[in-house]
DNA sequence: GTTGAAAAGTGCTGCGA
DNA sequence: TCGCAGCACTTTTCAAC
């Protein structure tokens, strides 16, 4: 199960990103191949987990998720890092969690209905969570770019 | 076309973040609706700009992207923020920037292939902004939730 | 591994209630 | 405004190259 993504991979890809709605045969015609290939390589990659299907785009603040922020979280041993983890899979305001270097522990992004909620956020659950010390935020004021990466 | 989201928007966005190739008919038939009330409950809200499309999922690391970073990015003047995003937009690496409180001015995600096109994308493309002062970086080293926001 | 066409399923549009 | 049915399109599959 060990394949070298190529280079038609490659283009596929930074196709559908741009589109994912975009048809296969539509993209075939512009790579020079036939669909069936595109069907193909899109299989093997989802197959491979390079590509972890789709997702739709939902803009938060139209649902009445007005609040994106930040937090590190300090956590009194690096050793807690996993039963915290495990903690924080459990709030679903907190869309990612990374374990970084630097003067945190943890860092997460946390989008919230107002700062009320933000609030009851973090006393009432990121707070209370064994091991964690202190918190600091950093609320978004506005998103600037959001986009996906370039592959090529 | 103002118009306020009722539940089954709700139900539909909810059912289709967690699974967006789900067939409209597929969700009609769990909500009790018919496949072409899902169809138009969906277009209002593309119009409306609640939905913005959908996204390729793509595992960076899977296609040669293996750090991702944040980057707290200290600006000058406060003021200088504009120009500076106009400037980022260019950088393909950094996929957000968040305008925050707290004592960054700016906020930046990016995803770099490896830590030595990280330090040339800091060093040749970001500190070279006019107004960037200095900047923290923090590497993720592991990813443990990345997810959506569930709406209901 | 790629191709091309056939088969199955889906999204979309117009009409009726 | 919502639900139903037909049409066009897409994905999917498969045998052959």
């Amino acid at each position: 199960m060990n394949y070298e993504i190529d280079n038609l991979d490659r283009q596929i890809l930074q196709l559908l990103m741009k589109d994912v709605t975009r048809a296969y045969t539509d993209i075939a015609k512009e790579l020079g191949v036939s669909g069936g290939t595109i069907h193909v390589r899109m299989k093997k990659l989802n197959e491979m987990g390079v590509v972890k299907g789709a997702q739709l785009l939902v803009n938060p603040s139209a649902v009445g998720f007005d609040v994106c922020a930040f937090i590190g979280v300090y956590l009194e041993k690096g050793s807690e890092y996993k039963d915290a983890v495990e903690q924080m899979r459990q709030i679903p305001e907190i869309v990612e969690l990374h374990y970084t270097t630097g003067s945190y522990s943890m860092f997460a992004k946390i989008i919230c209905r107002d700062t009320k909620h933000l609030r009851e956020v973090l006393n009432e659950k990121l707070q209370p969570i064994e091991g964690v010390q202190r918190t600091e935020t950093l609320i978004s004021l506005e998103e600037s770019i959001s986009r996906q990466i370039t592959i090529q």
